[in-house]
This record gives C-alpha cells, structure tokens and sequence, in this order.
DNA sequence: TCCGTAACCAAACGATCGCTTGGAAACAAT
DNA sequence: ATTGTTTCCAAGCGATCGTTTGGTTACGGA
C-alpha cells in the first residue's frame, strides 16, 4: 500500500495553528510552516491543499483545542454564575500570562480575514455564536435557580460579553497596560452584579 | 527650483489610509497603492521612504481625520454624559452604516502589527490611552456636576468603555448580527446609567 | 523477490513582492 | 536660451511568494 508518511496530520496542524496563531495569515509563510514542523511542500500540500486549506485546518484545531479550554466550563451542563465569572476574571488577568500577547486566532481572523475571506467570515460568526451560547446557557441556568432578578436580560448579556472579550483580545496584542484588561472586566463583572439577586 | 509635484502628500496618505484600512498591511500591496492613487512607485518612496513610512503617514492621517470625527465631541471641553452616551450609541448602530465592516484602522493595527511591529504597537496603546482620556474627561465632567454617583469608578470605566468599542470594531469586520452590537452597547451603557445619579 | 503504490525530498516553477534606476520632462534662476 | 535642479515615468531589479514536479525511497501484497 506504499510509503508510511512520516508525520501525523494532527500534529501538523497544531504547528500551523500556533504559527497562524502568533503572526496572523500573511505574515506566515509556507516556509515558516515547512520549517517549524520538519515537512516538506509536498507533504503540506498532499495533506491540506493549500495555504489557505491549512489555514481552515488551523482554526478547526483551533475550535476543538483552545476554545474547550477556555469555556468549556461555561458550555458544560450544570454551568452557572460562577462559570461566567470565572471567565471574565481570567482574561481580565490574562495579560499575567505568558502568550498572552497571542490574543484570539478567531478575534484575528475576524480582523485580519473577515472581510475578504468568506470562510473566515463564517468562522468568526460561528465562534461568536458559540460564546454567546455559551453565555445564554449559563445565565439562563442562573436564572432558572432564582438567582437573577426577573427582569435580567440574559439575552442581551449573552451578546455583550463575547464582545467584551473580543475587546480584550484585540488589546492583548498590543500589550496595553494590564489596569485596562482588569477594569474591563471589573466593570463587565459589575453588570453582572447589577442582575445578580441577592443571596437570601 | 525644478519640475513641482503633480500630487499632494496628504491625498496620498488619504489614500493610503483608506486601503489599508479596507484590507490591512500585508494583504495590500505597493502596487494596489500607486494604482489607486494614479502616482509612481518613485513618488511614492520620495516621499514615504518606504511602504512602512507610508502605513504610518495613514496611521497620522487616520489619528487627525478619523479619531476626531467619532470622539471629538467627547475630547471637548464641555463633555458629559450625554457625549458618553451618544458615542456608545452610535458604534452600537454602526453596523447600519455604510463602511462598518472597515471597523477601525488602529484595532485592525493592534491585531495584525502590535505583536511585531514597536512603532504599532506604541500608536495602538497611544490611542487607547486617547479614548481613555477622553472618556474620563467626560466621566469626570459629569461626576463634577453632579451627575454620577459619590463612589463612581471614573477610571475604570473610562478604562472599560475604549475596550468595548474595540471589540465592536473587531466584529464589523466580520459583519456580525448586529444585535450583537446594539446589545453590546446597551449593557455598557446599563453599567453607566448604574452609576448615574437620578435626575431631580 | 519482485512489483505497484504512495510518500519523500531537492529543486525549481511562474508570479508577484517591495523597491530602484536611467533618461526624459518640467520648472526657476541666470 | 542656457543651466541646474527636481520630478516623472517605464522598465526592471533581486528576493521571495505559494505551489509543482521528477526522481528516489520505503512500504504491502503476490
């Protein structure tokens, strides 16, 4: 049946997402991505096509890596206030750790590809949906367990918080000043306050 | 003292600015410039040095023209709440306006060039710091007046607002739902009208 | 052991990148 | 009108881009 290949389309791919990832699509060469994983042209191409093929690559690893890192609490089923705090906390510290200069490879692309590139038009809107769900789920727990006020418009912050977030990652990468990220997120959190009931 | 020039150096930079705005750096070519300014690329690098230069003429044109016509009003000297609230709303609407899924020249630089470029990363914090400012001139005017509560954090939510709108800006490039962003809007100005005395 | 198949690798493909150049054209001063 | 200076313009520079190819190597099956 032939020649074993000699490394593993995974493996691949998370190289490419990490390159992508740091300097954006143009700014990676196919040279770059040959050379950081130890592969010839010919095997990038017999495996994802193009550059552009691994690029779509890089974001489903992307997807099913990254983002379960970072929200998979959010999405998990008994999710609550604590979730949603939790979250915002973290990227309201983010700038303490290391690669924290990387951002978002969804905010990038959204930035960087959105507006030219239909697929990553649709990625961007997938990974915002997603989040807002995300959200939406653990607020409407919240809410079913009588610890939002009535009138609480999870709805309206299911969307508001993602965005947020895009807000901090977009910053991340210029390294601003950590006091912001914080603040944004002391701020996002005071929102949340706002709608919180109070414990009995 | 020789043949003049058959341009002007601030519609080239206007030019410029327009295309890398629309497209980034990197994806926008020396040849896409010179094309649609109707000069040579020797015109070009007389006066820019290089397309380096050129990106950060635009940038300088995109602070003077740009900048001022969405946060002038808030940069004034009588700015209050009502400059705070007018310019939430309207990047909460943006995407209803012809040109949103440009998003903004200095988000899409912090993205795609802070990380790696000093000079963009220096104008992306240089204009955080900008909105900051302004926002807490405003935020400030209004706590002055009156018109916030004693214990209003001014500096943290002239810190979060610039925030928000980046992650606005970072999702008009993918042309997002735009209830995502009228919601996105509505909850930060729900944090304000949190801190907002009530009217007499 | 030989053969068909598939993957490897070095080399190089045409295209395009940012940028430069040599000579012609247009001005101001003499 | 001549000269010195500056800009314009077409052409093209070397380098690098994404991608392909031809010859070789490693495997499974007969």
């Amino acid at each position: 049946m032939g020649r074993r290949k000699t490394y593993e389309r995974p493996e691949i791919a998370d190289h490419a997402m990490r390159l992508f990832w740091a300097r954006g699509y143009h700014a990676t060469t196919t040279r770059d991505l040959t050379d950081a994983m130890g592969v010839n042209p010919y095997s990038l191409y017999a495996e994802f096509g193009s550059k552009e093929g691994l690029y779509q690559a890089a974001i489903a690893r992307y997807e099913a890596l990254v983002v379960p890192t970072h929200f998979g609490a959010l999405e998990a089923q008994g999710a609550s206030l604590e979730e949603v705090r939790a979250v915002l906390n973290f990227f309201g510290d983010v700038d303490r750790l290391e690669g924290s200069e990387l951002g978002c490879l969804l905010c990038n692309t959204s930035v960087e590809r959105a507006p030219t590139v239909e697929l990553s038009r649709a990625s961007t809107k997938r990974f915002v949906d997603r989040l807002t769900c995300a959200f939406g789920h653990a607020l409407g727990n919240a809410r079913a367990a009588g610890r939002l006020v009535d009138d609480a418009p999870v709805d309206a912050l299911a969307r508001f918080f993602p965005t947020v977030l895009m807000g901090i990652w977009a910053l991340s990468r210029a390294q601003v000043d950590g006091v912001v990220l914080r603040a944004t997120a002391d701020q996002a959190l005071a929102r949340l306050d706002a709608v919180t009931r109070a414990a009995p």
